[in-house]
DNA sequence: GCGCGATTTGAATACCAGTATCATTTAGAT
DNA sequence: ATCTAAATGATACTGGTATTCAAATCGCGC
């Protein structure tokens, strides 16, 4: 998991640090989406000690090399996901917070029927689904405590 | 237009207070995203004074009523739209900042495919598309000019 | 219209994620 | 081993938003 990330990290030709490197094995582990704060909790417990300003620098790297992606949380807080394959949109279980990718493909056609219709250029659009998962539909008996929500 | 959204705060059965007019129509008036603080201003222009707090506090009463939508600008700003008949996703024109409503039935589809391939309840979507639309994108003469980017 | 209690307002202030600054340290090329 | 550009961490700061609380006000019943 570790060789992982330090993999995609060197393939950046971003300078590589400890840190970064704890940051981003961190994240690629969760399958979860993150929040930088506690991501800089989390990569605490393990790793000596790193600062608040480092999280977030190094986040916005992996950001703007395509490692990780931002989305926004409700309250202004802005959460990351590891996801080296490139952009896409996500399907975000409310319960467990476990991200599953959604293809470019099955938007695809949306986004060519709003150019049609309405003579709009699309060229961004956050499309993350918030909802339950598979798992945690069906019985969820080993789902982790829901978080509280924000608001 | 006044009247609009007088009308419809009433019937929501919140309290009518001359500042929660103000902002309801001021919002109502614009059809663009709006933040919090734009709203501040413009609401203290026509307005002889309201504070920042009942900006907020009022803002997020018509969003709760469902009178109003909250996006969530880059730089962790809300930016709200008057959202009266329950539409509930978005085309917003990044260069004139105007919003456009997408109807419900042109997602549904997707929602469907995501249910259906995923297993996924989507109980929630941010479908924002942001973009250039039709007036901004043949010649843009007589367009506002663009905002500066918030970051 | 008048009074009254609950609600709302405004000012100040607290809060909190994120950012800027800057001296110190470090990665990695030579 | 040396060197330099880049990264780090401590700290202070920012700017949007939330909270607090006394004063003002809505709107209901009379």
């Amino acid at each position: 998991m570790i060789e992982t990330a330090q993999l995609a990290l060197q393939q950046t030709g971003i300078r590589l640090t400890p840190q970064r490197l704890a940051i981003a094995s961190v994240l690629a582990q969760t399958g979860k989406e993150t929040s930088a704060l506690e991501l800089y909790e989390r990569v605490r417990r393990r790793h000596a000690y790193i600062g608040r300003a480092t999280v977030f620098r190094s986040l916005d790297m992996l950001v703007t090399a395509g490692l990780a992606q931002r989305l926004e949380r409700p309250g202004h807080v802005s959460a990351y996901i590891w996801c080296e394959a490139g952009h896409h949109h996500h399907l975000i279980c409310t319960t467990c917070r476990t991200v599953e990718d959604l293809d470019e493909d099955a938007v695809a056609p949306l986004a060519e029927a709003i150019a049609r219709e309405h003579g709009f250029r699309v060229d961004h659009a956050t499309l993350d689904f918030y909802g339950e998962c598979r798992t945690c539909a069906s019985g969820n008996a080993g789902a982790p405590p829901a978080r509280r929500p924000t608001r």
